[in-house]
DNA sequence: AAGTGTGAAGCTATTCACAGCC
DNA sequence: GGCTGTGAATAGCTTCACACTT
């Protein structure tokens, strides 16, 4: 019933450094893997996995060869295994405990997201500078002054914060946070934020895809527009 | 008064293809420009731009230099200039018509983010299968059902579909939108899109964040922590 | 002296292609 | 025969370093 019974997995001391569009991709595979896991699909292959992820079956073996062999020549992959697998990579075996600063729009939206507490992580903090949201509850649980925070982010090991806060009060938000321990941050704010070594930050920017969507648009046909020197 | 008047910007045909990383920080120094503009602060150099967005100044002055040549050699940028250039290049100077599909929790936030509107993209229509959400209107906008969509997507000549749907009709919201002309896709459901040549999608995928988070905590002090055999 | 613009070098990521196993 | 795992080749992105301009 191991998982791991029949595949090799690279000690932690073998694993090269792995980029983050590896990583990213693996959390996409699993997504899909688990959806057919629950459709009773056993097995598939690198080609079957990459076309319904947008990529090619070469990159799907190559990020997963980062981590060890689980395939079977001739077969394929085991949809369970790999699910158990990358699961394992991505550190989704256990229980990460948020808190979200900030429960302005996207905040609130973020809070009633099931699929984050599905894949395991539970937000079990909410913290507002704003005196009137203090005291609101939502999906169990209550926003908190923001005077509170260094206390309860220490006190309920909270691994990882969500920065849902305008722009200007991010970064004091993001040092408060880090001072108290937190070592992941999901940032949401459109700024530039300064960490210290061995704390992870990711950024969410709505409004550089929505720029780089009118990119897109403003500069779209070119190529086929382009006029092309007649010549023979 | 033109911002052009003393550059070169590269003619459509010069400009070589531009990479998303590129387009992506544009996005980002325009963000800081303007707020610098408004604090008044009139010209700058690659390396403050840099490092006030978290890049070198050698990438800054690749990234511009694929679409002209702005600086002014020993005094840096003018920013005022490098603004107009910079919304130039985005296709920020026209007014973007954007639908939003899905008034879901994320939907309803993203319509009250004021920042869209203010870099030029206006939330014209909103629609949810829901026929307890039709109806309902919020921020200047009435949700419409679905059955709508292809009449109204046409008739207000909308350029950008923001999909903020279940994963499993995603898909089907997709095709519905570019059939009726949409090309551009900001897409939010946790799943692949496919949509044809020409049009431009982006995805914001919020757990794929998370789990980077999560892979970067589980894996982390593994290059302080790793043991070197002892030696001399 | 300060700081841009840019070819060249260096580095990282992706794709190819094929030996090896099921 | 089908499909993985992986070195080698390629493509793409970033950094370097310096000639050139103000």
């Amino acid at each position: 019933m191991n998982a791991f019974t029949s595949t090799r997995v690279a000690m932690a001391q073998d694993v090269k450094r792995v980029s983050d569009s590896t990583v990213g991709r693996l959390s996409i595979y699993l997504r899909l893997l688990t959806e057919l896991q629950t459709e009773g699909v056993a097995t598939l292959s690198s080609g079957e996995l990459a076309a319904r992820c947008g990529t090619t079956a070469a990159q799907v073996r190559k990020d997963l060869s980062s981590f060890g062999t689980f395939g079977k020549r001739g077969l394929g992959y085991s949809v369970a295994e790999l699910v158990a697998v990358l699961r394992g990579i991505l550190g989704l075996e256990r229980r990460w405990r948020v808190a979200l600063i900030g429960a302005g729009r996207i905040g609130v939206a973020l809070l009633g997201y099931q699929d984050f507490r599905d894949q395991g992580f539970y937000i079990d903090a909410v913290f507002d500078k704003d005196p009137q949201k203090v005291g609101l509850s939502g999906h169990g649980v209550v926003v908190q002054g923001d005077e509170e925070m260094e206390r309860v982010l220490a006190a309920s090991e909270i691994d990882i914060a969500i920065v849902a806060v305008p722009a200007e009060s991010a970064q004091s938000v993001v040092d408060r946070v880090v001072g108290a321990g937190v070592r992941g941050i999901l940032n949401f704010a459109p700024t530039k934020l300064n960490v210290p070594a061995g704390v992870a930050l990711k950024n969410v920017n709505m409004a550089v895809e929505l720029e780089a969507l009118s990119y897109a648009l403003a500069n779209s046909g070119r190529r086929s527009r382009r006029v092309v020197p007649a010549r023979g």
